[in-house]
DNA sequence: GCCAATTGCTTGAAGCCTAAAGAAATGCGA
DNA sequence: TCGCATTTCTTTAGGCTTCAAGCAATTGGC
């Protein structure tokens, strides 16, 4: 069922691998650096991975956030945003309240205990991360982050196609 | 506290936020790309992507392979592994059974519709990585294959260097 | 052969995560 | 104003995941 080389031959499945074992290195080097961060933040903080990323979030903003927007941000499901700040609340690190102009929205901020403490802990973790891509040279890292950049509209293009 | 350019000034926080910003593109790369292939997975086939990720590596050795080896490659706890497989097993994916030579160890393989199934799956799944990935020249891919294998071979020798 | 250390796997508790369904509030058009 | 779609958040069911503790089998040293 092969024609010519100007005709499309849709039959012919094209080759792929090399964008599959693109995908499965970029996975490993991720779930790689996840697991020896989650690890480090355990045994220096005993604070999970998650409760990290959502405190991260809310530093950059003083005037905190709504659940709608840390569940965008960090790209994960509305109900899993309900529990992680359930309990972050619960610890202290965490300040919720009933937005006066739509009853419907919670926003959430940093205690300032919780702010002390993210601060602390976003200090040494930022050494980490440096130490792990240590043998990447400035020229190296400004390549990989050029490419990510690509590879992420790439992927959010794809992603959107689907959603149609 | 800076003393001279020779002398190293540790008091002083150096500069790490490439790295950082670095960092966080790569997890929102892979979070993306996971979420996509995961709404793709379910929506097509019905199935979870680590039940997925579990086939994959059965797939590549026909003889199956241990749970501890299955659980080194995924880079998940043996915990994890335990119960994946169960329910891989329950489902008529999987078989499993206890090694002649050694009785701890569990072996295990595709069955034949598990691997007919994954099969299947798996030709899809390809596409998809190649559409997400689409705006990559093949220059551009063999250029982020380098610079991950770098990323990962530094992360390596950081986490090692941690486990000490 | 015997004992200690190691290895392979399972279990249990806690937490993370999603998808789907539901409750409450809002806003908009008729 | 009413009705209805939409938005925001919570709840539920099920599954994934880790860590730590524990059990059973094996290995290695003596």
């Amino acid at each position: 069922m092969i024609l010519d080389s100007e005709t499309k031959a849709v039959e012919l499945p094209e080759d792929h691998g090399d964008e599959l074992r693109l995908w499965l290195r970029l996975l490993t080097c991720t779930t790689l650096i996840e697991g020896e961060v989650r690890g480090r933040l355990r045994a220096r903080f005993d604070v999970t991975l998650p409760r990290f990323d959502l405190m991260a979030q809310l530093d950059k903003v003083p005037d905190g956030m709504t659940l709608s927007d840390v569940s965008k941000r960090m790209m994960v499901s509305n109900g899993n945003v309900t529990g992680l700040v359930e309990r972050l609340v619960e610890s202290g690190h965490l300040d919720r309240r009933t937005s006066d102009t739509d009853r419907r929205v919670q926003v959430i901020r940093l205690t300032k205990a919780g702010r002390a403490e993210f601060r602390r802990m976003a200090a040494e973790h930022q050494v980490w991360i440096a130490d792990i891509f240590s043998d990447l040279s400035p020229k190296d890292v400004r390549e990989l982050m050029r490419l990510l950049a690509k590879t992420k509209g790439s992927a959010r293009k794809a992603a959107q196609k689907r959603a149609l």
